[in-house]
RNA sequence: GCCGGAGUGGCGAAAUUGGUAUACGCACCAGACUCAAAAUCUGGCGAGGUCACACUCAUGUCGGUUCGAGUCCGACCUCCGGCACCA
């Protein structure tokens, strides 16, 4: 231990003692309680920004605690190395997307090596790289057998700047979650997972988890998947057999349906046409609302709705009514069935819909009257549509000129009718979700190639399980345009048939790196397997995963995707639960001023508003940037960026590491180790260090818990300001003093090492402990209550609530005895002499309130 | 529009879940050291009020419940996210 404190020099020493040590590797043969602790892998773009930081210093910091604890600890990293930086960096500047991420990977790696990030380095893996994509494909096959995997010709999100298909999520709002620009729709021939199939489950489970993960997170996702509960009704078209399929969550008011509405899209338009006069208006109109969609600029701006009557009559199951069939803008073909009876009483796009066109709105539903007891219904308004609504009564209530229905609360009226409709064979209770299938194809060079051949003769071949990986191409054209430029390039197109042996192609689409992700973290557990993706065996040992960080931008694409891909697993036998991830946490985005502006905006390079990790550790060090990073802000809260607070940080490192030195020369001194039993007497302060010690002990690693890194280490250095209140020097320090100041120092060094490790290994060492804080003996400090008692109460008295005085007390006072000393304080007694005592409220060992009049 | 979440000093934030509001840090002010500055150390730091106490007022606003409310209830305001014609 040096005098003083230099970063970069323990730093480095500590980097290395490790790595020779390898003090971070975890081991199956380890027979201690496992943990499994897990950062979202990073892209490799080239450099580690300010978010990774944050991220990984959680990370640490929680591996660390548990190491401290006697976990054997699973703390992996890894590369999400296939995606489209690397073809852009191909396309505009002819590099090789391999050696463009190799190079990366290598600079992130010593990026986090000098931040000193405790990955277990030996089991490093890269997304890009055939022993680990093999599986991907060897996935999509599993997948493909069972049918979960198929092609179809879709409309297709496509991204016209990065040209190429994006997917649902992917084009959220109408625009490219990468670029921004406005996502256009094609015809293309496209693969899809079946993950609509696993859509109940993915709501369903949510109770397995909802305990360990944010609840925006969660509402997200059962936003994402979109369940509603509801019924398939079948209106049968008038003068024909053709019928049309609704779907409607309020089948209660079905007797208000004045028109059965058809999207644009609806394959029955041009059939319902056939020999009208209105049949080509109605055409006309069709391709004007998908022309108009298509062209929107602002996908969030509402259409105004537009409609056309086709002409035809339908007939409402319930009441034989016949209603006109209409055309509409504001009828979706993605959602539903793409057809929906129009209640405009009771739903406000169809009562805008109804006031434009000047269609019947009657009323079917009506308040349940707020009186004692049975519902009420309101009395019907004579006539159907005698009664003027001015607005569209959307709530539940009871039902009202519906023949033998009337009088029923709305939620009786749902499933009676549903019921109904079923035996009438007219409908069914049925469950929709907004959750479409996930489109993985991208016609990109730098993804795994989707192992399907095409042959003239048997069609489409599946890539024989023995022949995989299919591996990529060294290199390929990039020229930006539309194909995928594995295309271009004939020693990967042409092939044989597996089945036939004929000339055949191969798939030319690459895969959503989304797939990479959805599984990588059960690679970390078995990363060198060749014959399975992983082994069920070891994947045992390790998963699900403990605590899983990241941050919220991954809400329902990754997080939707893993949870779907562990349930398909589950159901090849790899694994044996529902949820691969038990506690989730959201870190906040790091953001920064934008020159000029008073705008926190995210650090980027684009904005110019990023700050260098690498700048910050040369600067601070490592463990200074750690400790500013956790202790600015909660995890969950954006963080902004304040140039002076990291001064505060290394600040208080440089304090600590002072006081250690100070005292470390009597305290590596092996006479000195003694234990408290020997030790007849510690004075007062030295009893109040003590006790700060072991509350501090007590509430870090409660906080620890929680993840509440922020205040932990407040209340380190709330224990460092009691030791530099104690009033005692190395050179005279008694034998009690010495005891007290090195359990303080001991487990203040104990408690610091999981934010900033290379000095709390470095104090370590300079404590007198020669092995390590991994060594084996070093262990996180336990709290001793008794020790952490305090030995004198300060109770504060409040008259009628407000605090007047504040009196002493033992610990084991008892109420009487606290009313009675309240009451004869000197400062209470002169605000209560001259009034009537109410009552005294007295809260055992928390305080006293004198209520007067 | 709908659904979440949040409003506490100059700033980032605490508050054992109904019991001393503002812990810890940043910034700032003063003092010590220094020829001086930086660094470091010591002290101060919600607002009003007072020579100093006392006291009064303060957790977005207004009400309520309670002996007692940052915390619970009701209404409203503002900000930040998410979704967006989802039938």
């Amino acid at each position: 231990m040096d005098e003083k404190y230099f970063p970069e020099a323990i730093e480095k020493k500590w980097q290395r003692v490790w790595e020779e040590r390898h003090a971070f590797e975890a081991r199956e043969d380890d027979p201690r309680p496992k943990f499994y602790c897990l950062e979202m892998l990073p892209y490799p773009s080239g450099f580690l920004h300010m978010g990774h930081v944050r991220n990984y210093a959680i990370g640490d910091a929680l591996s660390w605690y548990k190491r401290l604890q006697g976990f054997n600890v699973l703390h992996p990293i890894g590369w999400d190395s296939f995606g489209q930086p690397a073809e852009q960096a191909a396309i505009k500047r002819g590099v090789n997307p391999r050696d463009w991420t190799e190079e990366n990977i290598a600079h992130m790696r010593g990026q986090l090596k000098r931040l000193g990030v405790s990955y277990d380095w030996s089991r490093e893996i890269a997304a890009h790289r055939p022993d680990y994509y093999k599986w991907d494909q060897w996935f999509f096959l599993k997948m493909f057998e069972r049918g979960l995997a198929y092609k179809k010709t879709s409309q297709v999100n496509w991204c016209p700047k990065e040209k190429t298909v994006l997917s649902n999520e992917q084009s959220s709002g109408g625009v490219c979650w990468r670029c921004g620009a406005a996502v256009e729709k094609r015809d293309l021939d496209q693969w899809f997972l079946r993950i609509t199939d696993y859509a109940e489950q993915l709501v369903a489970d949510i109770k397995e988890i909802e305990a360990g993960w944010p609840e925006k997170v969660l509402k997200r996702q059962r936003d994402w998947v979109g369940r509603s509960e509801g019924a398939y009704i079948d209106f049968a078209v008038k003068n024909s057999d053709r019928k049309i399929r609704v779907f409607t969550t309020r089948i209660d008011t079905i007797f208000g349906a004045t028109a059965v509405v058809l999207s644009a899209e609806h394959p029955l338009v041009a059939e319902l046409l056939e020999g009208s006069s209105l049949k080509s208006d109605v055409l006309k109109f069709a391709e004007r609302v998908k022309a108009a969609r298509a062209a929107k600029q602002d996908p969030t701006e509402e259409e105004a709705k537009e409609g056309i009557n086709t002409g035809a009559l339908a007939i409402n199951p319930f009441n034989g009514e016949n209603i006109p069939i209409w055309v509409a803008n504001y009828v979706l073909m993605e959602y539903g069935t793409g057809a929906v009876m129009s209640v405009p009483a009771h739903d406000e796009r169809d009562f805008e819909f109804a006031q434009k066109y000047i269609l019947p709105i009657r009323q079917v539903i009506a308040p349940v009257s707020h009186g004692q007891g049975q519902a009420e219904p309101v009395p019907a308004t004579g006539g159907d549509q005698s009664r003027v609504m001015h607005s569209a009564f959307t709530d539940y209530g009871v039902l009202i000129n519906s023949g033998q229905w009337g009088g029923k609360l709305s939620r009786d009226a749902i499933r009676e009718m549903a019921d109904f409709a079923e035996a009438k064979g007219f409908g069914c209770a049925a469950i929709t979700y907004r959750i479409r299938d996930w489109g993985i194809s991208r016609q990109r060079f730098w993804g795994s190639p989707i192992p399907i051949i095409y042959c003239d003769d048997c069609g489409m071949v599946p890539v024989p399980m023995a022949d995989l990986p299919v591996v990529l191409p060294a290199t390929a054209a990039f020229t930006g345009a539309g194909e995928s430029p594995l295309a271009g390039v004939a020693e990967f197109v042409n092939t044989t048939c597996p089945k036939c042996q004929h000339p055949a192609r191969r798939e030319t689409d690459t895969m959503d790196t989304f797939v990479d992700s959805s599984w990588y973290f059960f690679r970390y557990c078995d990363p060198r397997n060749d014959a399975a993706p992983f082994d069920p065996e070891i994947i045992k040992q390790w998963t699900p995963v403990d605590q899983y960080i990241g941050g919220d931008s991954h809400a329902v694409m990754h997080l939707i995707y893993t949870r779907f891909w562990t349930k398909f697993m589950r159901n090849l036998g790899l694994v044996a639960f529902n949820e691969p991830v038990k506690r989730l946490l959201t870190q906040g985005m790091v953001t920064n001023r934008v020159a000029g502006t008073d705008d926190w905006k995210a650090m980027s390079k684009s904005l110019g508003n990023g700050v260098d990790p690498d700048d910050m550790i040369a600067a601070f060090g490592a463990d200074a940037s750690r400790l500013f990073v956790l202790f600015a802000a909660p995890a969950e809260n954006e963080l902004r960026w304040i140039e002076t607070g990291i001064e505060g940080a290394i600040r208080f490192l440089r304090r600590v590491y002072t006081m250690v030195w100070r005292w470390h020369e009597r305290l590596s001194d092996p006479v000195q180790k003694r234990s408290a039993a020997g030790i007849e007497e510690f004075s007062a302060g030295a009893r109040a260090l003590r006790r700060k010690t072991h509350q501090t002990i007590a509430r870090v690693t409660a906080d620890f818990e929680q993840l509440h890194l922020n205040t932990s280490i407040a209340l380190l250095m709330e224990l460092f300001n009691a030791l530099t209140d104690f009033d005692a020097a190395p050179s005279s320090a008694s034998e009690a003093d010495l005891f007290a100041v090195r359990e303080a120092l001991e487990s203040l060094v104990l408690m610091l090492a999981p934010i900033s490790p290379h000095v709390a290994e470095e104090m370590w060492e300079g404590l007198g402990h020669a092995d390590g804080l991994l060594g084996g003996k070093a262990k996180w400090p336990v709290a001793d209550p008794q020790l952490a008692r305090q030995e004198e109460l300060e109770i504060p008295v409040q008259v009628n609530g407000k605090l007047r005085s504040r009196i002493l007390a033992a610990p084991d006072v008892t109420e009487e005895q606290l009313r009675a000393a309240a009451l004869a304080d000197e400062k209470i007694r002169a605000f209560i002499d001259d009034h009537q005592v109410l009552k005294v409220i007295v809260v055992p060992q928390r305080l006293v309130n004198v209520v007067v009049r």
